[in-house]
DNA sequence: GTGGTCTAGACCACA
DNA sequence: GTGGTCTAGACCACC
């Protein structure tokens, strides 16, 4: 079952980080076309927020065209997007985590690692539009 | 000169996205004690967004103790952070380009590697939280 | 100013009937690209409802690429559709008026001229589905 | 024998919009003292929606003294509103009917046919209503 | 039981 | 002062 987290600190909306995590999970491969989410309520009282802040999310991703309401039955993912085919995923990323050991081996922090990132990131997304 | 950037789709707020800069130049060696940030109003005019943001996350590394007013002359950075070691961090930034390279070269988009990055940092997080 | 009006007996949500209002106008070209729209105090004073009615439609509208709000300066009509042309336009609401007039002579009231309107759209539609 | 038509796009909840289309069918004559409704099943079947939401509508035509049910042998429209006579209603459908053709022939789309309809019936409404 | 709508009211980001 | 987010809680439509 899909499962969503939260970051608090982030400053990004609770009812965003919901949305994008299930676009994450479209684009990774987590959710396909006509899985079924956890339901409002589910969410709700897991996480310990507010039902209608799952349910804006849950309406964004209707917008979007990505998650459709069934009444009485949940919501479910519907339409898809561009996936990274499984062989792929699965080398990126085990690479990446190799290389988030050497960081964490290096001694440094979650903080510190995810600057290093966000900002390679920045950086390289950048050069890309600037080109 | 130290410049910003802004994301407008992530949802973080303003004010938010440019202390955060300035936090990770502070940890990566970007920005050292001493160093002159740019004036509300250059930030303002050069990001097109209003002077009271600019200020307003001034304000803020004015209380977290990162940056220190001086009058007349501008903003500049003062006090530090446990910094990555200079060699540390080329050595690893140097590696994190080179998974990024290998990541284009596979066909990700510039979505698709944020999604596969943040869902393996969170994955990260998530168990360090848990052990 | 435009202005919204409510119909509490047809059964819609109170946020669709101000969505459809503002496609509405656009269609007829009340509305054009760049006018304001009264703000979500303004509507929801007038038109007695809760502020968070009002913002869901403008959220709805904001979606759907036909509104853009403007922190502290309100929410501005944006894109466009297909629209009627003007002179098109008065020439046909001027020959409905006409019918409406007859309907109203003959002893219908508003009631009974819905219902023969409704009927006879549905038909219209059904039958160019159909064909 | 009657038909029901749904339209899923309308905000108009299913079992108002099969309460609404007995009335417009008594109103204009369609469906007279009585007739027999469709059943539950059938109407369920037809239309792809849970028999419950038919049942609901038939109850809600019931309450209102429009229909009864016989046991065994299905629901009956009962009773009357005042309906409009026959030959006023040929009359004003046929105009209707030519005011439709004029549109579509000025090249209106459905949307923009109701989109007029819609604000002029509503002008006309509001006009009588403030006078 | 599911999602959807609406209200009331607090607080925040931004101009 | 503008829109945006979130909470709390009632009620409705539909399965």
């Amino acid at each position: 079952m899909f499962a969503f987290r939260l970051d608090a600190r982030s400053g990004v909306p609770t009812y965003l980080q919901l949305v994008d995590q299930v676009r994450r999970g479209l684009l990774l491969g987590y959710l396909v076309d006509g899985d079924r989410l956890p339901t409002v309520r589910e969410v709700a009282a897991t996480l310990v927020i507010n039902p209608n802040t799952v349910a804006k999310a849950y309406r964004d991703l209707e917008r979007a065209g990505l998650a459709a309401p069934r009444a009485g039955q949940g919501t479910f993912v519907v339409g898809s997007v561009d996936q990274v085919p499984a062989a792929t995923y699965v080398k990126l990323s085990h690479g990446l985590r190799g290389w988030l050991r050497t960081a964490h081996d290096a001694g440094l922090d979650h903080d510190q690692i995810r600057a290093l990132v966000t900002a390679t990131l920045d950086d390289d997304q950048a050069q890309a539009g600037a080109a």
